[in-house]
DNA sequence: CGTATTTCAGCGGGACTGAGATTC
DNA sequence: CGAATCTCAGTCACGCTGAAATAC
């Protein structure tokens, strides 16, 4: 047992997409554990922070702002509504729609958890200078602005 | 509605992990396509892989090497199996151990695979210059290297 | 004895699909 | 009518846990 390494061979190692996977999980672990140290979800983070800055969105919005599906946005502003975050009134002008606003203990559980993100944010970069850390988000920026969004409805922005 | 754009607010758009997260997401995707065209999975590749690199081995060998879950290696391996990709025999020396063996059909395969996932790499990265996609390959492994695997067990190189 | 390997049975969260009711 | 919204039901692959059987 002297050598109980069994490395993964370097052909895999060099793999980008097995590169970017390996790292999504490793940084997905760090979100996740600091937000569950305050019970929270990436989710309950994302919501909130569309809230703040966009303004009083309904569930279809929120979804498409924050990449989380349609379905499963119902769960989520469940949770932020019984946690007084969020408000969800029938909205006047559109009743399909569902008017979901930020609260005050919404606004401060904002604060508190982007403090979360940002802390696992510096961990999950700290391997990197300063440069390469804005190199590495400057890339995958490009990355994500190329592979945009698969077009939901032809119609908008061909 | 002159304005359906709904894009995601910087501040989320600007962050490491969502931005690592949906690169991910995209490159799986783009693999996961690629090689269900032929009716293989990721999976299949990197057992084939590791196999054609490192030779023979034993379930537990492929399973750290590969990254695969061991509960999950026996249908993986049921597949490639069944398929004539490997083969599994009884380790003689030490029998608690299944031996998996690369065939000729499953070097054939892995050929082909590697072609396609080679495909995917390319499309992934297109929109970076060769450079960047070095640089870019260069960060992820320090950032790999340094989130090293989550102590499988204690004493393990500590 | 404790440890390691293979295998199965199951869990939990996430992405997604489909359908239905409502409203535009 | 078609299209969009909200909701729930269910599917699926994945990562992982637990336990059993076997062997070191």
């Amino acid at each position: 047992m002297s050598a109980p390494a069994e490395p993964t061979p370097a052909r895999l190692r060099a793999i980008p997409s097995r590169l970017i996977a390996g790292v999504a999980v490793v940084a997905d672990r760090l979100v996740g554990e600091r937000l569950a140290a305050e019970g929270a979800r990436k989710w309950h983070f994302a919501v909130l922070a569309v809230l703040a800055e966009s303004g009083p969105a309904s569930q279809a919005e929120l979804s498409r702002r924050t990449g989380i599906y349609r379905s499963d946005m119902v769960a989520v502003l469940n949770e932020l509504a019984d946690a007084g975050c969020v408000r969800r009134e029938a909205d006047t002008a559109d009743r399909r729609r569902n008017v979901v606003t930020l609260t005050a203990a919404g606004r401060r559980r904002l604060e508190r958890l982007d403090t979360l993100v940002a802390d696992a944010q510096r961990e999950i970069l700290a391997p990197l200078t300063p440069a390469e850390q804005h190199e590495l988000t400057r890339l995958l920026t490009l990355l994500t602005d190329h592979h945009r969004p698969p077009h939901p409805h032809p119609r908008d922005a061909g």
